[in-house]
DNA sequence: GACAACATACCGACTGGTAGGTATGTAGTT
DNA sequence: AACTACATACCTACCAGTCGGTATGTTGTC
């Protein structure tokens, strides 16, 4: 009902093959798209104007407002491209290779304290962003974020389910509620970072992390 | 050098017995700020009005602009209260008598677990929003959102420290990171709640945050 | 206590720049 | 010719901040 736009653009014609303007339609589209990621997570949500993304993306707002019929539309469509764009990455990962899925999500804890590199803005969460300024005021962004976390957390889930039948059958945790618990550490870390300009805390929190997961697992005593 | 309005509001004159003027004034600054802190928390910095505030508070511009210079001023000030109230607040919580430094600790988790009460925006932080926003654009709200985080977590440190040399003197954690790491959980568990407009998240993610401090400290086994 | 002189607290209309959105034009493709 | 993908110029609502004014003290002097 609202997610069309998805996968092929404005245009209603499916599978065409070597579709060059359709093409080039799609390479504006998520250059306005990746160029949001940067401003909205460097300025926030509400203080990004359009031409700031705009100017990014090296276009114009005739071309923003081709594609997008509003700023809000344009922020659901971010974040349902952060969510799939990251949903690659992770896919992509080396830890994803592991076999025993306790490795897979001590890896992917590794993986995340590994890639808070570079400044604030480029390790930060688009949807953790976004979701704080308007979770009251505009429901579809509010909706659209909660689609990204939850769908990754629910990715994240199924490791630890696994792990958990694997090698803690007793464990009085849900995979669920620890899979969501990763997401908030990971979250708050981010708040942590921007307070002191910095990776370090973050880097810090997401240790304890691991290690909270170790000991769960019995991989590690206090 | 930045800090004068705190005490006696905008008059030189100090030490004046009985000053029912500036008693009247500090009132009306104080709405405004309490007034901030709801509104901001509810539609984030920078989508809500100056107006907005004043609405919430009983005033008007003229008010507003003759206690702050600016929105940004006001901002500032805000986290300053923030930091002034929820201290207190605190401070005056039950399990502050505690006499173990870990039970003062655990009562502290527990605690920050109960007031998860009513509508998102009356129990998630203000300058965890804020300085979500404004991190990279408003260096001054940025530090005054550091001063209330880190301050916070100074204050935790203490107990966690105690607690450390009392039952865990041979771990390997630091206490400024544990105590850093419990703020990033409960700023994480806010995002999760606004994201699902619950506060049922945040709860859960509190509880495994105490489930790992009483693995540290042995009183729990995984 | 009365009155002048002054300061503080607040009101609300106004302004000027800004930013979301629109209307129109145009080059390229089919 | 029709349509897509943009660019440019323009419109308009909104909002931070200003400014002249009023009401309520407060201080000093007689």
């Amino acid at each position: 009902m609202d997610s069309d736009r998805q996968g092929q653009g404005t245009d209603g014609s499916a599978a065409k093959p070597g579709g060059k303007a359709a093409t080039r339609s799609q390479a504006s589209r998520i250059r306005i798209l990746d160029a949001a990621l940067t401003v909205i997570r460097t300025r926030g949500y509400s203080a990004t104007r359009v031409e700031d993304i705009c100017e990014a993306a090296g276009l114009t707002k005739g071309a923003f407002f081709h594609h997008f019929r509003s700023k809000e539309e344009l922020a659901v469509a971010a974040a349902d491209h952060w969510a799939t764009t990251t949903d690659g990455f992770f896919a992509r990962a080396p830890y994803h290779a592991l076999e025993d899925p306790l490795d897979r999500l001590l890896g992917y804890i590794d993986f995340r304290r590994e890639i808070l590199a570079g400044e604030v803005p480029e390790f930060t969460c688009l949807v953790g962003t976004m979701v704080q300024e308007v979770y009251e005021t505009v429901p579809a962004i509010r909706e659209a974020c909660d689609r990204s976390i939850t769908g990754h957390a629910a990715e994240l889930e199924k490791d630890i389910e696994a792990a958990r039948q694997l090698h803690a059958p007793e464990a009085t945790w849900s995979s669920e509620s620890l899979a969501l618990h990763t997401q908030a550490v990971i979250q708050g870390s981010f708040i942590l970072a921007k307070a002191r300009m910095g990776a370090e805390v973050a880097a810090q929190s997401i240790g304890h992390l691991k290690t909270y997961v170790e000991m769960l697992f019995g991989r590690r005593n206090p």
